[in-house]
DNA sequence: AATGAATGAGCATTCATTCAT
DNA sequence: GATGAATGAATGCTCATTCAT
């Protein structure tokens, strides 16, 4: 037995990615807020590996998400960089997150719940997506296409809460109104 | 005994009323999904008492609110006449609205659930509200102050979104953010 | 005013009849489980006004069934000397009896339940349709048309239970059974 | 640790066995309506483990009897070869069918109830006792022990309601009855 | 006598969380 | 490390019963 710990490693690191991905889909199909005995039946896991892994939900509900919102945080140096415009760039840079917020069912509610169970998530949020917009309003400031006076955590939270959809508020709703709320920000310049 | 009747109605309409204001109150804590019995403890009543009254959450959380919502849906025909511009009227009116929705911790999120249970109070803000800012909406685009392309139920639903605020995004964040929405809308015509 | 008190129990009576009338109709819908309620609501009466009148469920199942249980009493003797035999007696008796039982749903249920809040109405039976049915098997006894085995409430209980009918056991099953366990009793003659 | 699955599984199942038996206690007690914490309270579990082992009220009541059910089911062959007659064969087989109603107290109440709530028992009836009783009913008209209008379904229906016990007409008087019905039976020969 | 508002015990059911194996 | 059986607090809801008017 070479490296049995390693095996064990390796082993468990599968749990841990069986789980996410079963955190995922469950999460798209009943939201963040989803029973946790049927995330563990989806990833073919009892209850307790999940709280191993993920103590709280906000843990999971983090690591779910996590990769698509360092994806997202990176975007906004390339597009600031190939966009004709620091208004273009983050126009499509909202984009990308609004597509990320709006297939997520429940997402944009659990943000916006205040939930202390979720203080990571919003953390994760904080620590990686807030700079990253801030890059591309500071630069729009600079570029004088948009006022100063509106900071990233807020535009950030604004967007989240316009992508709570539901019966008679859909995806194509949501993305109209975030896209006027930028033309508003535009406006104040 | 002149009217023994007007007695125990006089006193059933306080129990009411004693329900309805400890119902506020603890929808301002908890939000409208607050466990009944908490509603009953502070009113001073049986659970059962609450039943009577309100058979259902959404005939509730719809009292609790009525007043305001219709107060609210009266003021548009007012503003109207009284401003400047439709636009100005509209603006006023917004402003009325977010006072509503913000000062109700939970309401908005209650709104964009899509809880089946809170039909009642959605029809309510249909019936009243939407026409209310529709008959707004209208005049601004006859005054060509607005693209004709929202719908009052949309703008309605996203404003009910921006007002969900929490500890980073508070009532002046909510107040910006739909003003900046505003903004957006005229930009648009 | 000559007879002020005879007003009031006139007053009382017709109150007394309409919770009668109601409890009636209301059993035959619900079963005599029915809420005190809803007999109130279709008696037009409030809910104190039946507990006045009749302080347990089994008072109010008694005096609704206690003419029709007196009726049924009564029959026996008239039976019995127009029949040809005691036995042809006891038999249209029974015929009787039975079509009482499955005409009031739940009543049947109700009787064998054990249900010690039922005793009143247990003791009508006792008191009236039992040695009625005693009456009826002393004389087929008396003819040799019957063992002497049986006792009027073992019969009228075994009765009262082949009533219980539901989905896959109609009323026209009840009474054939009946019939076949009268058939049973003759044979043992 | 050679099995410790199965000593996790040998616990689950005697977790299964205690409920079961609390369940056919209590059942005894207060009938198949009785409240699932008092089931619980007698087995020593929590309401949770009565939910995860027996989803819904039938299943329980279901499980509990299941054996009994499938003995006195499978008895009827053996009772066809080893009696003289068919109809001594039914007779036998009803006693002990008998026998069983008889020891569970509620049970043929239950039966009789037409709780939507109780159907599964209901199917188990239907799937597993009526078959074996038709053949019964089956040989004792070809043997002409019978008349042939008389269903196994209705007989065990009726059957089960002369079960019903109570205070005053206890399980030597059903007994009693039951015979009677069978005579019954055989006279229409 | 009649009313019916109010009470609250009682029950079913769900689900987050723990912990022995 | 993984399991999943067990727990029980939490909550919605019903309805018999009381009692002030």
């Amino acid at each position: 037995m070479p490296e049995p710990v390693g095996v064990r490693q390796a082993q468990a690191e599968r749990t841990r990615s069986a789980v996410l991905a079963a955190a995922a889909a469950v999460f798209v199909d009943q939201g963040v807020q989803a029973p946790v005995r049927d995330i563990a039946e989806r990833a073919g896991v009892g209850v307790g590996t999940i709280y191993r892994n993920f103590p709280t939900r906000a843990d999971l509900v983090s690591a779910v998400y996590r990769h698509q919102i360092d994806t997202c945080a990176a975007l906004s140096a390339r597009l600031l960089e190939e966009s004709a415009s620091p208004f273009a760039a983050l126009t499509r840079w909202v984009d990308a997150f609004v597509e990320f917020l709006v297939t997520k069912h429940g997402l944009g509610a659990a943000l916006g719940s205040g939930d202390p169970g979720l203080e990571n998530l919003h953390a994760l949020m904080l620590d990686t997506l807030v700079p990253a917009c801030a890059t591309l309003l500071d630069a729009c400031a600079d570029a004088g296409e948009l006022g100063a006076d509106i900071t990233a955590y807020t535009l950030m939270r604004a967007i989240g809460n316009l992508c709570i959809t539901g019966p008679d508020y859909d995806r194509d709703d949501a993305k109209r109104m975030v896209a006027t709320l930028l033309a508003g920000c535009r406006s104040a310049a």
